[in-house]
DNA sequence: TGGGCGATTCGCT
DNA sequence: GCGAATCGCCCAC
């Protein structure tokens, strides 16, 4: 078996459009722990969902830097959020990684989460942040260095688009992506 | 199986 | 002060 290609930074210097879909099927690792990604949705700075949607803040800086950075916010107080910058420098789009299939590591995100239950483990933005140990110490790293790493994907994943989930601005816009018929997803597609 | 709600921090109005 | 890119628990059906 050829060794995964491993994907650079560049990879997310293009649409957030492009790069979105593009994601289901690679492998994210955090510290070596982490899966495949089943399910993200992407976020622009003309969105008014997204966070970059009036100009740049302390929290949402990141977003404005270079693609293929990682950004980290805290959601509802209470969980972690993790995206990746996408586009030339300064369009402020990312990509919200919400759901992964685990498949290294099961036994540190079982511990960090608490649940027996594998399919459980990543199946939401906030859970697969607390299986993986992401935090805002992550905030602004590179997602092509260590602790990260992102393999490429093998093959042609079958792909399926739908609304993306817990907004209430720009409710219509099919901008989440995912797998089609995971387990692991945060959500069924309809 | 699905809807309602509380927890808890912080950016923005 | 309000409400959010969420989660997990509880309850009804």
């Amino acid at each position: 078996m050829p060794k995964p290609a491993r994907l650079t930074r560049r990879f997310f210097n293009r649409s957030v459009h492009q790069v979105a879909p593009e994601l289901i099927g690679a492998t994210l690792l955090v510290n070596g722990v982490g899966g495949v990604i089943v399910e993200v949705e992407a976020y622009h700075h003309t969105d008014p969902a997204s966070h970059s949607y009036r100009g740049p803040t302390e929290r949402n800086g990141v977003m404005f830097g270079p693609a293929g950075f990682v950004y980290v916010y805290r959601s509802y107080g209470i969980h972690w959020c993790v995206n990746v910058v996408c586009e030339p420098e300064g369009s402020a789009s990312a990509v919200l990684i919400r759901a992964i299939e685990p498949t290294e590591g099961l036994a540190a995100m079982r511990r960090r989460r608490g649940l027996p239950e594998v399919r459980d483990l990543c199946s939401g933005p906030g859970k697969l942040c607390q299986a993986m140990g992401i935090t805002d110490k992550h905030n602004g790293l590179p997602l092509d260095r260590p602790p990260f790493e992102l393999r490429a994907r093998v093959g042609e994943p079958d792909v399926v688009a739908g609304p993306r989930i817990g907004i209430t601005k720009a409710v219509d816009e099919p901008w989440r992506y995912g797998l089609r018929g995971s387990k692991f997803l945060s959500k069924p597609f309809r």
